[in-house]
RNA sequence: GCACCCGUGGUGAAAUGGAUAUCAUUACUGACUUCGGAUCAGUCGUUCCAGGUUCGAGUCCUGGCGGGUGCACCA
C-alpha cells in the first residue's frame, strides 16, 4: 500500500516535471492523522517555488480518487497531507493473512542474492562467550530475515581451533591433568592456563611455544590432546546451536584457513603488506585506518591473515556469492574496516559485491545475583542454564504435557526477546526477572498471546463456528490497523538489519489483540460479526507465528 | 594521546530530519459468576550542556561534559 501511495505521488510529480524527489510514506503517531501521511509537499515546495500548504491543495486535487482503498485525503500542519483507507481495504488483508499462510509476510526483495552469513564463532576449548551467544541469536534472526525476502543464506561458523586460547587449553591439560574428552574438566583447563598466562612468566614462554609446537603439529600426544578437546567442544556447541535452533551449513576451522591466508599474505609482500620489526604488516594508515599485523615475527599467521583465508576459503566454496556478512561483537568493527579493506586492494573484483560487518553489543546483567556466583565468570553456557532453571519453574504451571520442552520453549523466547528488542550494536542491560515475567516486553508475553489464541480459536471451532471475511462491521477494529503493517516491517527490518523492528511490532500486535480480546467476544454465536472476528484471531495467529520464525522463536500451541 | 561508538521518564528501550517524543516496567487507581487475570482500562513521570544549519532537530554540524571500545605481533 505504502508503494502504492508512493508511486501515485511520483506520478503527479513526473507530471509537473519534478523527479528524484526525496519524500517519506509513514503511518503518522496520531491516528486521527490518517493511515498513511507523507510531507512530499514540504520537500518539493522550495523547487516548486510555492508554499507547502499550496503545493498539497494541488497534489490532494490530482490524487483524490485515483488510489484504490484511499477513501479520504486531507491536508494537516504545515504541509503533511494524511491519507485514509477504506474500512474494506483492511477486510481484504485480513482475508489475505488467510490465503497467504505462511508466505505472509514475505517478499523478493533479495531474490537471487547468495548471503554468506558468518556468525557465532567462538574459540574452541573454552565455554561459549556471552557475545557469541549474542552474536549467535542476531545472526540467526538476521539471516532468516534475508530468507523471508528470498536470499540464500550460507550458514557459516567459523570456530578458532588453533591459537593462543587452544594452547592454553592444552597445557592446561597437561599441567594439571584432565579428560579432554570431558567438557567441564576442558572448561577448568582452559581458565588455569589462561591464567598461568597472565600471571606468570615462565608458564607465558611455555604456553608460547606450546602454541608454536601445534601449528607445526610435530608432537603427537599433544595433537592427540588438541583433536579430542576439539571434537568435544563442537559436540557441546552443536547442542547448544541445537536448542537456540541454528544450523550451519559449513564450518569453517582457523586451522584449515591458516595456510592459505599465510600463502597469500606472503605473496603480497611488497605491494599490499610490508615487513616491519620482523612481522608482516599491513599499513592501514594510508586508507585513513590503523596498522596490523597479519604475520608475527614468528612467522605464524595471526587472526588478520587467518580471517583472510576464511574469505577466500568461502568465496572458493561459493563462488556465486553476492553478499559476505560477518557478525562480532563491537569492539573487531576498526579491525574489520582493516581486514575488508585489505581484501579490496587484493581482489578488485570483490568490490562489485558487498562485504558486510555487523557489530553487535555487549550484554551485562542487572542484578549482580548471576555475576557474584563465587567464582564463576558469566558465560553464554550459564546464562542460558541460569534462565532455564527459573523457566522450569513457569513451565510446571503451563497447560503443557511436555515439561522440558516448555522450559526450553520459554526459556529460549526469554533470552531471545531481550537480545532481539533491541538495536543491534547497542549494549545489553539484561534483567533476567523481566525476561521472564510473562507480562509485558517479553518473549513468553508473545508465546502466552499466541497460544490463547489458539485456544480461542479451538473453542469457536468446538461452537460451530467458521471463519468469513463477507461481513464485517462498519468501523474497523484498532488491531486491524496493525496486522497489515507486518509486510512493511519485514522489508524495513532487513534494510536496516534490524530485527528489533519486528521485535517492536509483535509487541505492539499481542498488546493490540489483548485489548481487542477483553473488549469484544469473540467466539459467540449469537453475534454476526463472530465469524469476522475469528478471522482476525486467525490473522494474528499467522503474524505471531511468522514474526517469531523471524526471530527464532516457538510458537507453542498451548502453554 | 589519537580514532570509533554512545548519552532519551526512577529503571530498560523506540523514533528514513516531521505533527503533542512512543512503549514497557515501577508506584498509585479501577475492572473478573468472562472465549485462558500470565489480561484489560487509567494516573504520575523524559531527549547531558552551549552554540549553529533547517519551514521543522532526540536525530545533522561545531565545541564542551560523561561513559564504552579500539589503536603491532591475542581472538
Amino acid at each position: 500500500m505504502e508503494k502504492v501511495i508512493r508511486t501515485a505521488i511520483n506520478d503527479v510529480l513526473a507530471s509537473w516535471g519534478f523527479t528524484e524527489v526525496n519524500f517519506a510514506v509513514e503511518h503518522p503517531a496520531e491516528l486521527t492523522h490518517g493511515d498513511y501521511a507523507t510531507n512530499v509537499a514540504m520537500v518539493v515546495a522550495k523547487r516548486k517555488g510555492e508554499a507547502p500548504r499550496q503545493v498539497a491543495e494541488q497534489l490532494v486535487a490530482a490524487l483524490q480518487d485515483q488510489i484504490e482503498y484511499v477513501e479520504k485525503i486531507e491536508i494537516a500542519g504545515p504541509g503533511f497531507i494524511n491519507f485514509f483507507l477504506s474500512r474494506d481495504f483492511f477486510a481484504s488483508e485480513v482475508a489475505r493473512v488467510k490465503t497467504l499462510s505462511d508466505a505472509w509476510g514475505r517478499n523478493d526483495n533479495e531474490i537471487g542474492q547468495l548471503v554468506m552469513m558468518e556468525y557465532t564463532s567462538p574459540n574452541l576449548f573454552k565455554p561459549l562467550h556471552i557475545g557469541n551467544l549474542v552474536g549467535n541469536i542476531i545472526g540467526e534472526s538476521i539471516s532468516r530475515l534475508f530468507e523471508f525476502s528470498g536470499a540464500e543464506v550460507k550458514r557459516i561458523n567459523y570456530p578458532s581451533d588453533i591459537g593462543l586460547t587452544v594452547a592454553k587449553g592444552v597445557w592446561g591439560l597437561k599441567k594439571q591433568g584432565g579428560d579432554p574428552d570431558d567438557i567441564v574438566a576442558l572448561g577448568k583447563a582452559y581458565v588455569f592456563g589462561n591464567e598461568a598466562y597472565e600471571n606468570v612468566e615462565e608458564a607465558k614462554k611455555d604456553i608460547d611455544d606450546l602454541n608454536k609446537v601445534l601449528y607445526e603439529g610435530s608432537n603427537e600426544e599433544l595433537n592427540e590432546i588438541r583433536r579430542i578437546g576439539i571434537a568435544t567442544s563442537l559436540r557441546r556447541l552443536a547442542e547448544l546451536c541445537g536448542v537456540l535452533g541454528t544450523k550451519f551449513d559449513l564450518q569453517f576451522f582457523e586451522s584449515e584457513v591458516s595456510v592459505l591466508g599465510k600463502d597469500t599474505v606472503l605473496q603480497h609482500v611488497g605491494d599490499v603488506f610490508k615487513e616491519s620489526e620482523g612481522a608482516i604488516v599491513y599499513e592501514g594508515e594510508k586508507v585513513g585506518l590503523h596498522t596490523r599485523v597479519f604475520l608475527n615475527s614468528k612467522g605464524l599467521p595471526t587472526y588478520e591473515a587467518k580471517d583472510l583465508g576464511n574469505f577466500l576459503t568461502k568465496q572458493k566454496t561459493y563462488p556465486d556469492w553476492t553478499k559476505s556478512i560477518i557478525i562480532t561483537g563491537n569492539e573487531q568493527r576498526e579491525y574489520f574496516q582493516v581486514l575488508f579493506a585489505v581484501i579490496k586492494e587484493l581482489f578488485t573484483d570483490v568490490t562489485q559485491k558487498d562485504l558486510e560487518h555487523i557489530s553487535t553489543g555487549f550484554l551485562t546483567l542487572t542484578t549482580g545475583k548471576m555475576s557474584s556466583r563465587k567464582g564463576n565468570v558469566l558465560t553464554g553456557e550459564s546464562l542460558l542454564a541460569e534462565i532455564q532453571n527459573e523457566a522450569r519453574i513457569k513451565a510446571e504451571n503451563t497447560r503443557t504435557d511436555d515439561v522440558e520442552a516448555m522450559t526450553e520453549m520459554v526459556a529460549v523466547a526469554a533470552l531471545k526477546y531481550q537480545i532481539l528488542r533491541q538495536n543491534p550494536g547497542s549494549n545489553i542491560i539484561f534483567d533476567k526477572e523481566k525476561s521472564l515475567s510473562f507480562e509485558g516486553d517479553s518473549g513468553p508475553y508473545l508465546q502466552y498471546t499466541y497460544a490463547r489464541i489458539n485456544s480461542v480459536l479451538e473453542k469457536a471451532k468446538q461452537a460451530g463456528l467458521e471463519l468469513n471475511t463477507n461481513t464485517y462491521p462498519d468501523a474497523p477494529y484498532e488491531i486491524e490497523k496493525i496486522i497489515y503493517r507486518f509486510p512493511e516491517v519485514i522489508e524495513e527490518a532487513l534494510v536496516d538489519r534490524a530485527p528489533h523492528k519486528v521485535v517492536g511490532y509483535l509487541t505492539e500486535l499481542a498488546g493490540e489483540f489483548n485489548s481487542f480480546y477483553a473488549h469484544e467476544k469473540i467466539a459467540d454465536k449469537e453475534d454476526i460479526n463472530a465469524p469476522y472476528k475469528i478471522a482476525i484471531a486467525e490473522a494474528v495467529k499467522t503474524t505471531l507465528e511468522n514474526g517469531l520464525w523471524i526471530l527464532g522463536i516457538k510458537a507453542p500451541e498451548r502453554m
